[in-house]
DNA sequence: TCCAAATCGAACAGATTTGTGCGATAATGT
DNA sequence: ACATTATCGCACAAATCTGTTCGATTTGGA
């Protein structure tokens, strides 16, 4: 047997399975164990599987960190000093879009803490967004969710986010990205993402970017807004001067969040 | 069984009971405490759970939320009895919807752990049950959330999940009920609930209403079926014999669950 | 408050898995 | 036909995982 067949079946089965052994297939497939491991090394580079201890598992069955708990708590002094700065352009009554994202979801926090959140309605394809909303039910907040299917991210897209999106109406929408830049506008690494994004930016008067410098570096396959379709971003006083200069130039407004003290965690 | 695989099935559990015992999951994935307890450390690191003494607790907003974890921790044994046998009405490759409440999302986790829901495609108006999905995206399942907004039950309704129901087809919906009226039918305590449970079964082929015992002796304010319009009612045999008397006349098919003991928890 | 039972964590031992080196075999190119 | 390369299987040492024992700690009730 040719061992692309063989691993393809190694990929099949696990695709079946979630997982598979070592043993197991070595048995199923009449060759060495040895073999298989090489098989699965190779598959593993290619990112086609992960290597565990006895075998392999797909990569969706991998456990990972909780999106929206404790990842990127790096970053969360900018993302909380960017959140506040947001949280100053709703005002009571509002009807606001949020977009997905551990940013918006910062920024979400922060709104329904506040006092601008009275009365507002909000928009949003990102479950936990909905989720947060809705566990603080104190408020006079009124949540709808935009359909759709999950992604990694848990957020909504997909044509049935964007056609109930493309239904409603909104003052203001506030996004998230993945990268900036500098020429072009704003990415996602997903292009489902990216449409739902236009899909919101289309029904609102302002658009609103909510951005840490970090972005400024990375890079993502799908432009969902050029810089002059947004109307403010706001991001972080880290964001290297030569970046501002060039941004300022192409966004109507940029905000400039000040971080409170790094906060140098110790006893 | 791979490590990974066992941590899942932890986590899995996690989330449809909202705490786990050490002991108990010992005994049931047949591994020693030690080895749970080094799988529930390394799932405490990733921030998946909280370990407490005696085992886990879920972190997840979902489930922190009293309402669904104290009640979906109250009958589970019938829940899980009857989540069972909902699960072998489905086919492989099967376009189902779910609905909101706790047994609905009891059901969601058995079929995702069975062998039943490859290929399967769920539309569903639950966010913990879009939750679930999501997070344990082991098989080919593909999840389509109706939009809306939120009730207390974190499922979404009105006019906007209406509407995306009626846009699809699914061969088979799920409903869970508040209460069920003997000669009149299945209600909800809240209509708009019952007008989405109403737009679910319009769109399905067949109709399965899953219910506890315990449901024929509340009773809510909004019809959303009648028997005639449901398939199959599946319940558990603590429904008193003149109740499944008379059940059995009004529906085509009652099927009744038997819960596994009592299982008082000890060695 | 005190005590008994349960739970926890650390350390050790056994079993399984893994990586590397080496030789054998099969496929490919000249 | 010959040489070259790639693939496979085996053996052994290292690494990893798992179970058990045992004292320390926590829990819950008298």
């Amino acid at each position: 047997m040719i061992s692309s067949q063989r691993q393809h079946l190694i990929v099949s089965r696990l695709r079946a399975r979630g997982a598979v052994r070592i043993t197991a297939l070595s048995k199923e497939l009449g060759v060495s164990a040895m073999t298989i491991r090489r098989d699965i090394a190779e598959l593993a580079d290619k990112g086609l599987l992960k290597r565990v201890h006895g075998g392999a598992v797909s990569t969706s069955t991998l456990l990972s960190e909780p999106l929206f708990s404790v990842k990127s708590q790096m970053d969360i002094g900018l993302k909380d000093a960017i959140a506040q700065e947001a949280v100053k352009l709703v005002s009571p009554g509002d009807v606001i879009a949020i977009g997905g994202g551990t940013t918006a979801y910062v920024f979400a926090q922060h709104l329904l803490e506040s006092q601008q959140s009275s009365g507002i309605t909000i928009l949003t394809n990102s479950i936990p967004v909905a989720e947060l909303v809705q566990a603080l039910e104190s408020k006079d907040v009124e949540v709808i969710v935009t359909g759709g299917v999950i992604t990694r991210s848990n957020s909504l897209v997909g044509p049935i986010a964007d056609k109930v999106i493309a239904s409603l109406r909104v003052n203001t929408v506030f996004l998230g990205t993945h990268s900036v830049s500098v020429p072009r506008g704003f990415l996602m690494p997903n292009s489902l993402e990216a449409a739902t994004d236009m899909a919101m930016m289309d029904i609102a008067d302002r658009t609103i970017i909510l951005t840490d410098h970090t972005k400024w570096s990375s890079t993502s396959l799908s432009l969902f807004a050029k810089f002059e379709q947004v109307d403010t971003v706001i991001t972080d006083d880290e964001l290297d001067p030569d970046s501002i200069m060039k941004t300022r130039d192409l966004v109507k407004e940029l905000i400039l969040a000040h971080p409170a003290e790094p906060e140098k965690l110790e006893a």
